[in-house]
DNA sequence: GAGCCGTGGAT
DNA sequence: TATCCAAGGCT
């Protein structure tokens, strides 16, 4: 049986109404649209990241810089510094880029789709959340939590990505004319905290009588995806270089790996090989024991050196600084250098 | 289209 | 412990 749009869509704001959840971003029931800075911040952020992940940080971004002009003015560093942590530097090398186009303009966001789209770091996702959430456009708002709601509820089984065509149709049949901005957060809701990824809570959800893939038996087989490919494991140096209580920082290129962020100077490794083992000066090294880390396409095992010479002096200075190591945490290290860091503090080198 | 790009929580 | 995965965008 054939559900009609309608009856999704009414179905959904109505669950939507009662079960909406409250985010630091999001309006209260009732009230006006949020403002689209705020609107756009949380969406970049949220972007491959959870809501608990991201609610700090959007709160201390918000606190500092209160609007996109004052984010607009903000040094590099300092932004950067401010997402470490939060992962995918490029997104924060783009929200910089963005806020400053946005600020040269006037300081007011477009509000159609079509031009969100074209600003950095905004892509379809973000673009028709933004018009949406912030702005009433009706735009056809789709990412992983949409996918598995909409793949279920149609039972579409072709697999991701080729899958993604036929899903982004069923989305757009379900999109209403109105409050498609609350549509969108409900859908996105409801993929959170209902129509999970594993063991989806079918008795909660407000559309179970119009899922063809509940009718079917097995919800979680939706979506279809093509299977993934193993990581390699790759290794490398780091090197801790210290000196009257300040450590050698460097900053990493402005793409690729970690990309614009403060590091611990290492030996040249990348996502497709490992490093050298050389290091910025020849030494005398102590290994000071390894920290792991996984990212998307790769595990690191990252074996840390410490610098016993004091022949420091041949430190290219415009290439690093000596960072105080009481201030340490203040140096928006991303996670990897972080837990390198802390090994070289805590000074026992047995964990991996 | 496919590879690259982080992190932490859940299971 | 290993695996999966998340409010994706860019090249």
């Amino acid at each position: 049986m054939e559900a009609s749009s309608d009856t999704i869509s009414r179905k959904l704001l109505n669950w939507y109404d009662a079960h909406a959840r409250d985010l630091p971003w999001r309006a209260r029931p009732g009230a006006p649209a949020p403002e689209p800075y705020r609107v756009w911040l949380s969406e970049v952020m949220l972007q491959q990241t959870t809501v608990a992940a991201v609610k700090d940080y959007f709160a201390e971004f918000t606190r500092r810089w209160p609007d996109v002009s004052a984010l607009a003015a903000a040094p590099d560093e300092e932004v950067m510094a401010a997402w470490a942590g939060l992962g995918y530097y490029a997104r924060a090398r783009n929200l910089l880029a963005c806020a400053r186009e946005v600020a040269a303009r006037g300081g007011r966001f477009p509000d159609s789709e079509e031009e969100l789209r074209a600003l950095p770091g905004l892509g379809a996702y973000t673009a028709a959340a933004v018009a949406a959430i912030a702005f009433g456009r009706r735009a056809v708002v789709v990412d992983a939590n949409v996918e598995r709601v909409v793949a279920r509820l149609f039972a579409l089984d072709t697999p991701l990505p080729g899958g993604r065509t036929a899903i982004r149709e069923k989305a757009d049949a379900i999109t209403p004319e109105r409050r498609s901005g609350d549509f969108a957060q409900a859908m996105m809701d409801l993929g959170a905290t209902v129509c999970t990824s594993r063991a989806p809570r079918c008795l909660l959800c407000p559309l179970s009588a119009e899922c063809e893939g509940r009718a079917l038996g097995e919800p979680e087989r939706f979506p279809v995806k093509a299977p993934k490919k193993a990581k390699p494991a790759r290794r490398c140096r780091a090197f801790w270089i210290e000196r009257d209580e300040r450590v050698w920082l460097v900053r990493r290129p402005g793409k690729g790996m970690l990309g614009g962020m403060r590091a611990l100077p290492d030996d040249g490794w990348h996502s497709r090989g490992d490093g050298t083992g050389e290091g910025p000066l020849d030494g005398p090294w102590e290994s000071a024991g390894k920290v792991g880390h996984v990212f998307t396409h790769f595990s690191l095992e990252l074996s840390l050196a410490v610098y016993l010479g004091n022949q420091c002096d041949s430190l290219p200075a415009e290439e690093g600084e000596w960072w105080p190591l009481d201030r340490i945490g203040e140096a928006g290290l991303p996670t990897l250098f972080a837990k390198a860091a802390h090994l070289a503090l805590a000074g026992t080198g047995e964990r991996v």
